[in-house]
DNA sequence: ATCCTTGCAAAAAGTTTGCAATCTG
DNA sequence: CAGATTGCAAACTTTTTGCAAGGAT
């Protein structure tokens, strides 16, 4: 792999707090992220990879490794390929703008919830459904700017 | 294809009210979904479709026609297959709950969002992002009832 | 020096497409 | 009957697995 780029010191830390090797790939690959505002599919992290090019599937094996490690999470699922974004802990608890057109997803700054409603949601569950809630996604479906144009 | 069973008329009426054919492989099929209360998977739904077996690809093709007829909507993807489930308009609008370990998916019996929260939200969100706001999806995730046992 | 990580090749799983035979309205 | 729909075969895309070479601590 070829030298690593410029990454983000709070990404590789969270990494190497835990007891994972800080290798070219996992940098570069962090780095992207840390540039990115949007989240990124396999191919599309392997375009921003340019001179740093990693292996499929090595892309694929490191995103494995930083979403076990909570630094990426997934943040959607479609047949052109999954999409994975930083975390709640990193990029700070929101929700996913979805455009239903050109299927771009964008993230809102804080989560859309009012206060209190997990809580009382969490709660409601447990009774009613016997579910244990961990964590929660909102999902806005619409159309963005450029597509409503 | 073999004699269909019994299938809702709410959803047969659905599809030929929009021209759509009434072939045996889609009464059989919304018949599964009529009789299934959580989103299923391509090879689930052959499972479930039994003695009127219906080719893989014959599902996938059904699937679609029904998703934009609207009578399905895509409940969720992962790297086992996508789960379709019946839509909004026949179900009622709710939110999903995803199990972490087993991935399961159920559906609460309602909307889990305070009223007024959307409409807030529409608003926000045209002024911050420009984004039209049409539909959205609340995902809860945690563990069903018989994951944390 | 150890053993975790990468790359290459190949396999696996899910989904789509082409075309002839079949069924619906 | 005309045209939509199904089944079969094969192609495609995304993702996973095996194994030897290379790199991090």
């Amino acid at each position: 792999m070829n030298p690593p780029p410029a990454t983000p010191p709070a990404l590789t830390d969270l990494l190497a707090r835990q007891g994972y090797r800080l290798t070219g790939a996992r940098r570069a690959i962090l780095a992207v992220f840390g540039a990115s505002d949007t989240p990124l599919t396999v191919a599309e992290i392997r375009t921003r990879l340019a001179p740093y090019a990693a292996d499929r599937v090595t892309v694929y094996r490191t995103i494995k490794t930083l979403v076990a490690a909570g630094l990426l999470r997934v943040a959607g699922t479609a047949r052109t390929g999954a999409r994975y974004g930083l975390g709640d802990q990193i990029a700070g608890h929101h929700a996913f703008l979805v455009c239903q057109q050109c299927g771009r997803i964008d993230t809102t700054l804080g989560c859309p919830l009012p206060a209190g409603t997990v809580t009382r949601l969490r709660r409601r569950l447990a009774r009613a459904h016997q579910f244990r809630l961990v964590d929660h996604e909102v999902r806005l479906l619409g159309l963005c700017w450029s597509c409503h144009a």
